[in-house]
DNA sequence: CTGTGTGCAAACTCTTTGCATAAGT
DNA sequence: ACTTATGCAAAGAGTTTGCACACAG
């Protein structure tokens, strides 16, 4: 994996200042006010590759929409609905116990688990 | 909300035979076998309304493919990575813990699990 | 006749792919 | 040169929306 210019870019936007959660359109509008130009296409690459190479990590939300997530550790998620904002949730307190009679011949590959919060009615 | 014929058929594919987990695109070709023909953006349409109305329940998988459950109650599932499967995963086992920390002004509408299978190496 | 609700075609957005170009050996 | 990898334009899916039509009151 070569470190091209739109890389170098993309990298030091996610990379950059800890820990992110962004579309990939998010990282489009991103980095083209910067005055570079790339392309989506080449954001969709650059981020697939990322998460190949296990830099990265790709959250689905409910309604399609796809987040990547700059820590690759095992942690679970916020969403507010409606903001659509994703939040880490760290630190224990979400415990997930052992899975109940698994189907025959697979195995766990990951849990990932999101809880939808809301702006409490006052 | 009229029980139109398009509607009928929906409802008829989705609730006749148990809970099912279908993308609009699986339900989209499936009543479109059976002689009947109606436009993808009816499916989608029915499906947000039934969402809407509560009779269904959206999913979203890492990925951007949505599925919608016809089981709307509290329950995880599990995903088959690569076979594009959604399986309820129901029964005890899978045990969320209280939350920590959430962030002020929010309270929590509903925990999306999803336990991620591979086919296990041999 | 009027108002509300429906279904679909067309528009739009999101994502993937094929290929011309560039970099390395 | 030849091979491998890259970035992007264009194609392809997936999803939403605006509007003509239908039905009920």
């Amino acid at each position: 994996m070569k470190p091209t210019r739109q890389r170098l870019r993309l990298g030091e936007l996610l990379f950059g200042r800890g820990g992110r959660h962004v579309t990939p359109d998010m990282l489009y509008r991103e980095v083209n006010e910067g005055g570079e130009a790339i392309s989506r296409g080449t954001v969709y690459n650059t981020l697939h590759e990322l998460t190949r190479a296990g830099l990265v990590r790709q959250i689905g939300v409910r309604g399609g929409m796809t987040f990547f997530d700059t820590n690759p550790s095992t942690h679970h998620h916020y969403f507010i609905d409606g903001e659509d904002r994703l939040l880490d949730l760290d630190g224990p307190g979400l415990d997930i116990a052992a899975m109940p009679e698994l189907p025959a011949g697979y195995e766990v590959a990951r849990v990932d688990a999101i809880v939808h919060l809301r702006r409490k009615r006052s």
